[in-house]
DNA sequence: ACGGCTTGTGATGGTTTTGTGAACTTTTCC
DNA sequence: GGAAAAGTTCACAAAACCATCACAAGCCGT
């Protein structure tokens, strides 16, 4: 689940600059540099997040937040300002901007505030559902509450490590299909992960000796010779 | 009787936010994002508080409080603004406000102002507090009162700092969940707080050694590896 | 303005986790 | 049956992570 990032910055700097940055957070960025052709991008749907600028050709900053403003679903956007005169402007207006950041501002900073907005997206899907969270999965006899990030094998709780952890959820929520090792890596390590596929070799076996009760024939997670992994059906 | 708090506020995020709080107050929200059909929901009654974002679409916050107010009977208003200056102050207190938050604001923050609000119409009415002191937690010799803000462990008051106490709440209102550092920063402190993750750590260690019989190895406030802490379960 | 308490941050040391190399086993395919 | 390819297992060093302490700046009440 990479979430992409859509950027609206006209500036060639600029833009390059909030690309790199994304891109170094382990997040899709897309490029644009007019703010109808932004738009229409984002119409396309698939997008997580918006970074914009406030100036732009082809539309307005402001036009085009009140445009996304309008679409169904809650995509938080991000707005880019030059001064802080322009700042107040915006604010009066509140266009409906999930945040500000004036120009110049530091890398740092943009990673910090990107970051903010996807942990509050992410706070809101998880506590959503009213009545309580019933994305708990359970398996045969394994259970997984993401919630408490807890394990349980027959009612008796495993310790699995943070790795191990997203691992196992991450086959457990795609039941049945299969993994290769490159995806795994995109996956659960993230984007731009450098590292040897057989990492997830050393992985798949720790996880293995702490949940399966037979680790040489495991039932949970299964190899799929010459393809990758896949978690029981 | 459980109080009924209106919530009118269009950025979807920051709505969201304040709805749970709301709701993890013991309390009904009802959200809405635009001023005329809040004010419309207001209406049709049943409404013991306002929280009310300034600008908004449909129709301004000001306006939306002072219709409000010449409503009969007396519902307290809560004001968010987007900054801080002392125009926004005044014409919010002017205009019958109760009291006004500026964002960011962190949860406790909120907290604090609806539950102060609801004490001043409770003193006004002479009713008995509605409700009573159902808030209170108490967790395997662990007693938390947040209207005093005192803490027992089996039943010895232990003295802890305003931050203590909010970070001690926040995990004991959300047992066993695990909240990252980024998050606790979030919902503590406030939701764009500028700092380091580390100073939870502190915080914590604070914490443990003033509620845990052995700080080494805390019962309440558990370390998860790689990713936070999460209030015993 | 003063003194004490709170709070954020730097520094340090210890612990857990994780990636990788290497040896070893199983499967596939000629 | 044997060699090559693919997967498993194990040990170890590096990296990431956490607890703790000390300190300075901020805050509050006196």
């Amino acid at each position: 689940m990479t979430r992409t990032v859509l950027i609206i910055e006209d500036n060639p700097g600029i833009g390059e600059l909030v690309r790199m940055q994304v891109s170094d957070l382990g997040m899709k960025p897309v490029l644009v540099d007019r703010g109808d052709t932004g738009l229409e991008r984002f119409r396309e749907g698939g997008v997580d997040l918006v970074i914009l600028d406030l100036m732009l050709p082809g539309l307005d900053g402001l036009a085009v937040c009140r445009e996304i403003r309008a679409c169904p679903g809650y995509v938080p956007v991000l707005m880019l300002t030059a001064k802080s005169t322009e700042l107040d402007r915006v604010l009066g207006l509140e266009m409906g901007a999930d945040d500000y950041l004036t120009k110049p501002f530091s890398v740092a900073e943009l990673a910090a505030r990107v970051k903010a907005l996807f942990r509050r997206v992410d706070a809101l899907s998880q506590a959503a559902p009213a009545g309580g969270q019933a994305d708990e999965i359970e398996v045969d006899g394994l259970r997984i509450d993401p919630v408490r990030r807890r394990v349980f094998v027959d009612d008796r709780e495993v310790d699995l490590t943070a790795r191990e952890f997203d691992l196992l959820w991450h086959f457990a929520s795609h039941r049945g299909r299969v993994f290769s090792r490159a995806q795994l890596l995109d996956s659960v390590w993230g984007y731009n992960h450098e590292g040897y596929e057989h990492t997830v070799n050393t992985h798949i076996n720790r996880l293995r000796n702490k949940i399966e009760a037979d680790p040489a024939d495991p039932r949970y997670v299964q190899t799929v010779w010459g393809v990758g992994y896949r978690f029981m059906d």
